[in-house]
DNA sequence: GTATGATTCAAACGATCGTTTGAATAAAGT
DNA sequence: ACTTTATTCAAACGATCGTTTGAATCATAC
């Protein structure tokens, strides 16, 4: 009888941080009262200005929690592929797997909130002034940076300038397919999102292409060898 | 002596209209008080009950009174494509020129609102509950829905399935484009997005490169004809 | 079994929320 | 001049917000 009258102790702070986090995901931070977190997680109600000191720091935890391990996770597969060349540059196809893969995977666990967290992620890019986000980026700038400067070195006859912004667009693209599937389901009518798993070969020939074509205006191309890569 | 009391009659509505919509876009909408609206716009608390009637029917106005004229303005520019071609399938670049070409046309406009609205508009996609959501769904329904007949008889040997999940990509990475360059900024730090006039050439190469990109695994290649339009 | 530290509990705090009210003021009609 | 209508104003409403408090309850060590 322990589901009774929940007092089992130190689980209580990952039940608040998954009600938390979905219900972030549905009403934002400011739709998403104290009462409705510890309501829906069968706690009290002061249990998270005990557990976390209060309503932004349980943000603050939503997201270290998951976001640490997943661009762990993105550098060590970088890694992973710089050692399999030797250090010399890597296909630019196999850059955006390792980075928007990780998205993906995350996004497909359905069972362990990865797939809420990643919705919730997507939609907090868009808010500009949440502190939340000051502090997503400096947990991200170290992952970009370096994924950045491998697709520089990837692409050598291609301006700096165009490949952030196609890394910007890619995320975009990304974010969207993952956060946006509401809207997707709205302008189409009823579609198939059932299986997430062909949204992974879908999302990656989109990137790829986007990321391989011609460049703007007066620009040169990008080198062929990208053009076929797969 | 207009300005100093403030009680100059119709031009109210808007400049509460103009308030909100600024202040949603950088707070959300639970995070904007009627306060905070009424204060930005030099009006009576009050003010926002009498024209609207409540905080709601403001959220729906301030979207309604661009997003008719915005779609009715992407129908003009199909239909007048489709004069132009005789009814005859249109390239798939010119369908997609036709759509996100107007989005980009009033993310450009930086004086009358234009990009500000834009911003909400690409957070507001990514919320999943919002009243909001349905009813952008039904004011972008038809809209979408003769876009992407066009792009289906545009593409006959591409299943629709792709078509329309490529579609939802390009949505997102121009939506993210528009609504998430402070995260862009954040990744990078400081960059060239001073000349909004580049991002249209930049995004259109990237979307037209995705949407042209090999289709993924068993599935046959786009026809030939869309490999070299521009 | 009793003292100690960690956790949970019900209740309340002041602040702010969206909305309503009724009087005051401005503009227009006759 | 008076009436009518539309708009603005200051003030207040009950509800809900995040947070705090002090007692109650638990687990553990001596």
């Amino acid at each position: 009888m322990r589901e009774s009258h929940a007092k089992q102790g130190p689980e209580t702070r990952s039940r608040i941080l998954d009600a938390a986090e979905r219900l972030f995901m549905e009403h934002g931070f400011d739709g998403t009262s104290m009462r409705m977190i510890t309501g829906s997680a069968n706690v009290n109600l002061a249990a998270v200005n005990y557990h976390f000191g209060s309503k932004d720091a349980l943000i603050q935890e939503v997201f270290t929690r998951r976001l640490t391990a997943m661009n762990k996770e993105r550098l060590a597969a970088l890694d992973a592929l710089l050692e399999a060349s030797g250090g010399e540059p890597l296909k630019p196809s196999r850059i955006v797997e390792a980075f928007f893969g990780t998205s993906l995977e995350m996004a497909a666990d359905n069972d362990n909130g990865g797939y809420i967290f990643m919705r919730l992620l997507g939609r907090t890019y868009t808010e500009p002034n949440s502190f939340v986000r000051q502090f997503i980026a400096e947990e991200y700038s170290e992952c970009t940076g370096r994924f950045l400067a491998e697709l520089y070195r990837s692409l050598p006859g291609v301006p700096r300038d165009e490949i952030l912004w196609r890394f910007h667009f890619m995320m975009g693209a990304t974010s969207y397919a993952i956060a946006g599937t509401d809207a997707l389901q709205l302008f189409a009518g009823k579609f198939d999102d059932s299986d997430p798993a062909r949204l992974v070969p879908r999302l990656m020939s989109f990137l790829l292409g986007g990321l391989r074509g011609p460049l703007p205006e007066f620009q040169e191309e990008l080198p062929v060898e990208h053009r076929n890569a797969a």
